[in-house]
RNA sequence: GGGGGCAUGGCGGAAGUGGUAGACGCAGCGCACUUAAAAUGCGCAGACGGCGACGUUGUGGGGGUUCAAGUCCCCCUGCCCCCA
């Protein structure tokens, strides 16, 4: 492949500047982008800008405050193609802020707790830390050769003492404000991680995210989040994300799952149809149908089961119990799934309607929601239908369609709206009155009352491992749960623990460690084993990064409000629920704590695509081949067999041979041409397939830029220092080339501005820089001095966020000295000029009958009459009236003029 | 099953509030430079017809609204995502 080589032997220097075709006018970006990098180290370019009046001698950066953010990445150790993808677009954003004159905070930090640590440091007897902060060293370099303008001076870690004593101080204060408590739990447990896994961290399938392995249901206790206290506010505060994509909203809010319906209690009867004194509550969206109940269904694991199991029924039951067990919540409620079940041989008494229905227990009711326990309506809801027409159980039909009769829809269950029937005092009232005046009546007669449900569960956050922030919690056999006083924090982690062992925390088995004096009587107790969920740190790195030095807060109530809420955040659609809830869900606890003063963490979300690779696969062995394996592209084929491959894009995978590693492609090409690329190949929310040949196509692009750039500079081209505008007089009008020049340079600054204008579309940004440079190369030369130089102004000012490295080595060598702090990155973004894109004549199109069928050049400022008789006079109309008047004319001033015969 | 999204040349993708479809780039073709190639520069390029100026057709398929539809409405097909 040709790919630049940087194989010159002669430095630039040394040859003479005459000819045109030096190594001096090639592109080199190896050589660049290094120095750059250090000398805006050197510089402090990145630097965030603190508020007060020692910042005031710049003029830029001093302006509102703008905070970009990129999610912070685990630090695996190597960058992959996503990370670049996140951190460029993020870079942009924060590069056009400054540019424009804001106060940018763009950090960078680690969430670096997490199992894969743990799992090296067991296979590779490693220290977990150790091996982060290796693999932080070597991310944070790759990071750097990408030219990101990060404030380094903020990069927090998650697993440093530093970071994760606010994570325990912050847990501290949920456990103060009652939002952290213990509870038993049927826990999803991990057996291969020997771990408790959240809800979310369990997939589809019923296995775990991380390790794939089946999850098993165990009992624990367990430390939660109150997250359900904040349901509410999470659901009805997302009409205030404007600035987030549609879908993450609806995710969001299906998520939360905001259900109102009522609970409604059904009193257990005996052998003789007396009542027990038991009640059984069910919860239901559709009161409005309790007349058609036919049966009751408890969870198999409903506390209540066991005890009213009648005693033929006992072994059948226990074996069904055991089958069920065995399920995940998602098989079990799957509507394509068979629903089983079978009755306890007991029954509850309707309390709207007195009558008997049998008691059920079956799969597909969770003991986790709602009650536990709900009416089979058969007639109304589809699940309780299938379920009824299994077991032969009745089918009473309570609702009709307004305006039908009753028989008219027996085929399946009629789950939309209409009118009672058969309910007694409710007949003929409509649904909605129905649900209202049940619920009424349950209240009255005390068997029912209106309640909200949510799918939302509290946030289990207990995690039985070793490398995690420790909870700061001890347990005193008098005291109870004694919260590890503040001045005491950090709990640090302790060095040295066996991390192999299975079965329970590793912080359990170091009982040097465990044993401690009770905080609050001072007799022998016990730390907490348990660590946190690593979504804990990361629900408020961004909240630190305000503020990261901080000693004696987490961060000061006047930094995070300074910088918060997050101008503009970015990172993958991966994390569109539990990252962004549990963030929203700290936030909005913290406001009401007092610590911040605002509801919603991100203003703005930009999740961006996957980047995938160009992916081979024989059809036949299903054997995935690395395209380096494959000798034609145009005709891909097994490299043994010979055997068709198809050929598809993919997300970069290390199994399937598509991964394009980012230090390749910087080596090769320069991290401007990975930038340029990555922003230009699809806009930032679509998936981007990565293409070597449009890389080297972006790379040829930077290269037109430094030759345009190089014979302007053989012109004796420099900039000017004060920038003033040609835009002409009336004694010295510009000549027409310079007024082309100008409007394409105007024209470019317009359009770029509005890409770059909160709906960020980089990839038609870069086309109009590709425009510009397109006009610059066949007008320039012929253009003023004056014009010229604003034109290379601008194409570079405008180029600087896309590829900064190239932009400035330009700017310098057009004149500006490096060492008196003239960076392009310090300029301002230009403005467009209006009477630059004026023009004198403009094309209009004549249509007929809304046919495009000719052009008329005419005066720009020409009104509807004017261009209604240009048109009528034209030869178009000739040809096409044929002599006679059109019906009706539309004028559409500067666009077409549309005749209609 | 429910909710959301998408469908435009050989390919990636452009097209404020309906107003010249295919910007920009990749791949392709032609020309120039070169002994030659690479690189570079210039040009062509939706499809069909025509030597041509042009004409017809064209944004997944079908219908509709409109002077005018990629864009708005209805139906259908396919793909993707989320929740069940």
């Amino acid at each position: 492949m040709p790919g630049p080589g940087g194989c010159g032997t002669i430095t630039p220097e040394r040859r003479p500047r005459a000819n045109p075709v030096t190594d001096s006018s090639r592109y080199r970006p190896q050589v660049i982008e290094e120095r750059w990098q250090q000398h805006w180290q050197s510089q402090g370019l990145a630097r965030t800008p603190e508020p007060g009046p020692s910042a005031a001698s710049h003029s830029v950066g001093t302006g509102e405050p703008y905070y970009a953010l990129s999610m912070f990445p685990y630090p695996s150790g190597s960058l992959h193609m996503g990370h670049v993808r996140n951190y460029v677009i993020t870079d942009v954003i924060a590069r056009v802020q400054r540019l424009r004159g804001r106060a940018v905070l763009h950090p960078m930090g680690w969430d670096a707790f997490g199992l894969p640590a743990e799992n090296a440091a067991i296979e590779r007897g490693v220290d977990p830390g150790a091996w982060t902060d290796q693999n932080i060293g070597q991310m944070r370099e790759q990071l750097k050769r990408l030219g990101l303008s990060i404030d380094w001076d903020r990069e927090v870690a998650t697993c440093h003492a530093d970071y994760y004593r606010w994570t325990q101080w912050l847990f501290l204060q949920f456990l103060d404000a009652g939002l952290a408590y213990r509870s038993e739990a049927t826990v999803n447990w991990d057996p291969i991680d020997q771990t408790v896994l959240a809800n979310e961290q369990v997939d589809g399938a019923g296995r775990s995210w991380r390790s794939g392995s089946l999850v098993e249901k165990r009992k624990l206790r367990q430390w939660f989040l109150k997250i359900t206290a904040y349901a509410d506010q999470l659901l009805d505060d997302l009409p205030k994300l404007q600035g987030w994509p549609e879908r993450v909203r609806t995710m969001q809010a299906n998520w939360i799952g905001r259900s109102t319906g009522a609970e409604l209690q059904f009193e257990v009867v005996d052998g003789d149809g007396a009542g027990t004194g038991q009640h059984i509550a069910v919860f239901t969206t559709r009161p409005d149908t309790i007349y058609g109940v036919s049966y009751v269904v408890l969870a198999p694991e409903h506390p209540l089961v066991e005890a009213l199991t009648a005693s033929e029924q006992q072994l059948s039951v226990q074996a069904f119990i055991d089958l069920v067990g065995r399920q995940s919540d998602q098989e079990r409620t799957a509507e394509d799934s068979p629903k089983r079940g079978m009755p306890i041989g007991a029954s509850a008494r309707n309390p709207a309607n007195g009558e008997l229905v049998p008691l059920w227990i079956a799969d597909y009711v969770l003991a986790e929601y709602g009650t536990g326990a709900v009416m089979g309506v058969p007639a109304h809801d589809q699940r309780d239908f299938v379920f009824a027409r299994q077991y032969e159980l009745p089918v009473r039909q309570v609702i009709i369609p307004e305006g039908s009769d009753e028989h008219a829809y027996e085929g399946g269950a009629w789950t939309a709206g209409g009118v009672l029937i058969h309910s007694g005092p409710f007949d003929g009232l409509t649904c909605a009155e129905a649900r209202q005046q049940i619920i009424a009546a349950g209240e009255a007669g005390g068997w029912g009352q209106g309640r909200v449900q949510y799918r939302l569960r509290d946030w289990l956050i207990s995690r039985q491992r070793y490398w995690g922030c420790p909870i700061p919690v001890i347990h005193c056999d008098s005291c109870g749960v004694v919260p590890v006083p503040e001045e005491q924090l950090p709990v640090e982690l302790p060095q040295g623990v066996e991390l192999a062992a299975k079965g329970g925390s590793p912080l359990a088995q170091l009982e040097s460690w465990v044993a401690v004096a009770c905080p609050c009587c001072g007799q022998s107790a016990r730390r907490e084993t348990d660590t946190m969920d690593t979504f804990i740190c990361s629900s408020w790195y961004y909240l630190r990064y305000s503020d990261p030095h901080n000693t004696a807060l987490p961060f000061s109530r006047e930094a995070v409000d300074r910088w918060l809420p997050v101008d503009q955040y970015v990172g993958g659609i991966e994390h569109a629920i539990l990252h962004l809830l549990y963030s929203r869900f700290f936030t909005k606890v913290l406001r009401d704590r007092g610590l911040l003063g605002f509801d919603e963490p991100f203003a703005r979300l930009l999740t961006q695509g996957m980047v995938q690779g160009i992916t081979y696969k024989n059809p036949h062995s299903g054997r995935y081949i690395a395209p380096a394996d494959v000798a034609d592209p145009s005709d891909p084929r097994d490299p043994i067999s010979g055997e068709v491959l198809d050929t598809f894009y993919e997300k970069m995978s290390k199994s399937k041979y598509n991964g394009v590693d980012p230090a390749g492609v910087i080596d090769r090409y320069g991290a401007d041409t990975a930038r340029m690329f990555i922003l230009f190949k699809a806009p930032p929310e679509k998936d981007l397939e990565w293409d070597d040949a449009d890389v080297e196509g972006q790379y040829r692009f930077l290269q037109r830029l430094w030759r345009l750039v190089d014979s302007a500079q053989e012109r004796g081209l420099r900039l000017a220092p004060s920038g003033a505008s040609p835009s002409g007089n009336a004694e010295a009008p510009l000549t027409e080339g310079d007024q082309e020049l100008r409007r394409a340079v105007h024209t470019a600054i317009a359009a770029i501005s509005e890409d770059l204008d909160g709906d960020y579309q980089f990839n038609t940004a870069v086309s109009e820089l590709m425009k510009l440079s397109n006009a610059m190369g066949s007008q320039l030369e012929a253009a003023s001095e004056a014009v010229a130089v604003e034109a290379l102004t601008v194409l570079l000012v405008l180029l600087a966020p896309f590829a900064p490295h190239l932009a400035e080595e330009l700017w310098q060598r057009l004149g500006a000295n490096p060492d008196d702090d003239n960076s392009v990155h310090r300029q301002r973004w230009p403005e467009a000029d209006a009477s630059a894109l004026r023009r004198d004549t403009v094309t209009v199109v004549i249509q007929i009958k809304g046919k495009v069928r000719g052009q008329l050049e005419v005066p720009a400022d020409a009104d509807a009459a004017t261009l209604e008789a240009l048109a009528l006079a034209s030869e178009v109309a000739a040809k096409w009236l044929e002599g006679q008047p059109p019906r009706r004319v539309i004028v559409v001033p500067g666009k077409l003029v549309n005749l209609v015969p």
